[in-house]
DNA sequence: GTGGTCTAGACCACG
DNA sequence: GTGGTCTAGACCACA
């Protein structure tokens, strides 16, 4: 699992490990099943401290993200977030949207350049899950 | 200008206000050149302190959105936020863009969905801004 | 006498006004015993408030750079800031100076840049200079 | 790092923190990378409120001269601000050094005067940048 | 321990 | 009446 933190983002290092996890999630790096690294692992590969890498994972369990299993590990779950009302998702996802709208409006973007964008986020997306499941194919990991 | 703060939601008061302000602005309902409430005056009708409010404004003015006038009061800027460059900006919206994909994606919402969802928040920005334009034609406000 | 007015850069309207006429005067377009307008004709010229352009003649009259008469104006002064004692000119100006030399530092320009920046503002102060000199030569103004 | 401040100055005493901190950075006594103190702990010894500091250090983030990480301090930023159009930095400058010439002209200072002046801050500006160096090689600090 | 947010309230400068 | 500065002190979030 490759993560990357800049420490000097403003954005809470405990909250790029959930953002690029999750990623990885949507992305088919990691799938339902893998074990993610241990919580002192990933702090020394890191470099940050343990209790960071810890707070992260809390988070992700309260998500249903991941589930721990005692002695085992972390692993990353195969219901994921399914409990959540699908009115609450909207909402939840349209707030975000809205503040992707004010940010392109207030930079002059139209609407054709946002779409596009989001076709190219989208196709970057999927183009990640392509080459891991060739790579998996292949034998490679 | 009609600004509705949630104490509660985790998100500070500072940036509620900055976001809405934005989104206002966005959605047509401030134009360049209007004046917004006085720090004072906006900070009585949200209930809350004065510096608070202070703050928001500071922060908008370091992004070129308002300007304040000594003694007068604070605008709408008229050039905005155009000093960024163009590729900052599209690592920006990417950015949050992503974060969206990301939690559609945990949340079991396909491309289409999303798509959709989007289509529908520009429209409702949309209509605002010609709500706004209609009113203003009819006389009202 | 030419004076221009920004009322959203920041500096307060007063000081701009001190600023444009102590650098007329360096520029020569005002000289020792010139009359300079009465407080509400610029204020009616500028369209801002007669208080502001009073409190701005009150500092120059401070500082000794005009004089009122009464009943019939006010003057640029003929003995200007003389009474200053020299080492305190030089603390005033040292402090300028310095200013310079940090933005420029942050701004990543050297020495030369900085000294060559410094002739071409004098250049252009005593161009204006010559240009107004040679001006009331030839009979205008 | 040694800071002062004149609460009487007529300057307000973030800005003179702010200045005094640029400043340091220029001469050196700052690098890239550096730690400065902690808000409280510089208020404590200023003897003001660390609100105030707090803003100063607010203003340098914006300004990318300084990089706040959460928990752990703030440090002097090693890009600085490089990211302003090259004409923009040359009317800031200008602007300020026009003061310089105007300031001078009033006290009486000939051209000559003007540039020794320039000349001996900017010395004096290397010197303590070089002191400082001399004291790292040879093992003080 | 760090930085960030918020409150309550005073005082100043500007127009 | 406007925005700006400052204080005193509380509480939270992060590492």
């Amino acid at each position: 699992m490759y993560i990357e933190i800049n420490p000097s983002s403003g954005v809470p290092i405990y909250l790029q490990i959930i953002n690029q996890i999750k990623y990885s999630i949507a992305a088919g790096a990691l799938r339902p099943g893998d074990k993610i690294p241990a919580v002192r692992e990933l702090a020394a590969q890191l470099r940050i401290n343990p209790n960071t890498v810890a707070k992260a994972y809390r988070e992700l369990q309260h998500e249903k993200i991941i589930v721990a299993k005692w002695g085992e590990g972390s692993f990353v779950s195969n219901h994921g977030a399914e409990d959540i009302a699908k009115k609450e998702k909207l909402r939840i996802v349209s707030e975000i949207l809205d503040n992707v709208l004010v940010q392109a409006y207030h930079f002059n973007m139209n609407d054709t350049e946002l779409k596009n964008l989001l076709n190219q986020r989208l196709e970057l997306l999927k183009n990640r899950m392509q080459v891991k499941g060739k790579r998996e194919e292949e034998g490679h990991e």
